[in-house]
DNA sequence: GGCCATGATTTCCT
DNA sequence: AGGAAATCATGGCC
């Protein structure tokens, strides 16, 4: 973007000498008789300006002002208004303003909702905690895996809200004749390198024409451009919440048994009811609380645990004899337990394995 | 390293 | 929506 200045100077500046403007202007000054001498000078102008910036700082300097005092500077800067002036108004049409892009607004709206950006820490969390439970229906509560994806989140939210205000950009709006309000600005690179432009352009309106529209130009420009740099910010965010998403789902995939207890839990359930062992919502989450699992898990152990069972009912034939023993024991203590039609008394029984009350009602054929 | 048990996921069905 | 069945992928044992 800065650059485009120095072309500007360059693309015009070489055909300057022949520039009609200029013509005028040389013939402006005393009579033709030493127009020879200023076509010179103007050479050595153009030629001073065009290799300014191979000199050293000083050197570039001394020259500077050696050129503000050249005598053909105040003809040498109404021709550069004149271009100006032409080309300005080309410039104009290349202005207009682009629309909401809408790639930025779905990069906003995925931080939004994965929690990274919006408001602070317990809005965040929520967030995340529900879209990991949107991605997986895993209960919110669930263990170590889940807050350390939560810690890595909040990482990556850290990272992105120190980044983003660096290239924040406050409505820097250069008031009339100054850019007062320095002070106020948020201290960032975008703000920074903006007062930096709009100070260098200050004082090159010194040697060329530069009108304030043009300095607010520039400073959209630079806006614009610091705009893309948030918006490969956003990018950069979204694509870690994605891979840490991934990692996070993998991470569930790998399985770990539940450990005894909750298993004994379960089957006890299981065997039980092996009438009917599909367990109400309210089963289920009585079961989930005292395995420590989630409802999802308990319903996830009864699918396959009734699948499994029914498929090789032989292979389980003697766990399923353990727990009816078992529960036949805590039935008899409790004595007065019969009234159930079909439930924990009768799973055992002799040898009889398609335990007779597992009646193949339901979906089971 | 193969093998089975087992929790999770996917697909299809009702 | 919830379940059956198939399938995936890992844990853990030999």
């Amino acid at each position: 973007m800065m650059d485009e200045q120095p072309r500007l100077m360059h693309s015009h500046g070489v055909g300057m000498a022949g520039h009609p403007g200029l013509a005028q202007h040389m013939q402006d000054g005393t009579a033709g008789t030493d127009g020879e001498g200023r076509k010179q000078d103007i050479g050595d102008i153009l030629q001073q300006i065009m290799t300014i910036t191979d000199q050293s700082l000083d050197e570039a300097q001394a020259r500077k002002h050696a050129l503000n005092c050249h005598r053909m500077k105040p003809a040498l800067f109404n021709v550069l208004c004149e271009i100006k002036e032409k080309t300005v108004l080309s410039i104009r049409g290349a202005q207009e303003e682009e629309p909401q892009d809408p790639q930025l607004m779905r990069l906003d709206n995925m931080l939004l909702a994965e929690g990274v950006a919006g408001p602070e820490k317990g809005g965040g969390s929520a967030a995340a905690a529900a879209a990991a439970a949107a991605a997986g229906g895993i209960g919110a509560d669930n263990s170590a895996e889940h807050s350390d994806y939560r810690a890595k989140l909040s990482q990556i939210r850290q990272i992105y809200h120190t980044e983003l205000e660096k290239y924040e950009q406050l409505d820097i709006v250069p008031t009339g004749g100054g850019y007062g309000q320095r002070q106020n600005f948020k201290k960032n690179a975008c703000n920074e390198f903006t007062t930096h432009v709009m100070n260098l352009l200050r004082e090159q309106s010194r040697t060329r024409p530069i009108s304030p529209k043009e300095i607010e130009r520039m400073v959209s420009i630079i806006h614009r451009k610091f705009s893309s740099i948030q918006m490969q910010l956003k990018q950069s965010t979204c694509e870690a919440v994605m891979i840490l998403r991934s990692r996070f789902l993998d991470a569930r995939r790998k399985r770990r048994n539940f450990n005894k207890q909750a298993t004994e839990i379960l089957n006890e359930y299981f065997y039980s009811h092996l009438s009917n062992p599909y367990p109400s919502e309210e089963a289920k989450e009585e079961l989930a609380k005292k395995c420590s699992i989630t409802v999802s898990q308990v319903s996830n152990w009864f699918g396959n645990k009734r699948i499994r069972y029914k498929k090789n009912i032989g292979k389980f034939q003697e766990e399923a004899n353990m727990y009816a023993a078992r529960t036949a024991v805590s039935a008899t203590s409790v004595s007065a337990q019969g009234s159930q039609a079909n439930s924990p008394s009768t799973p055992n029984s002799a040898g009889g394995y398609p335990s007779p009350c597992y009646q193949p009602d339901r979906r089971i054929q």
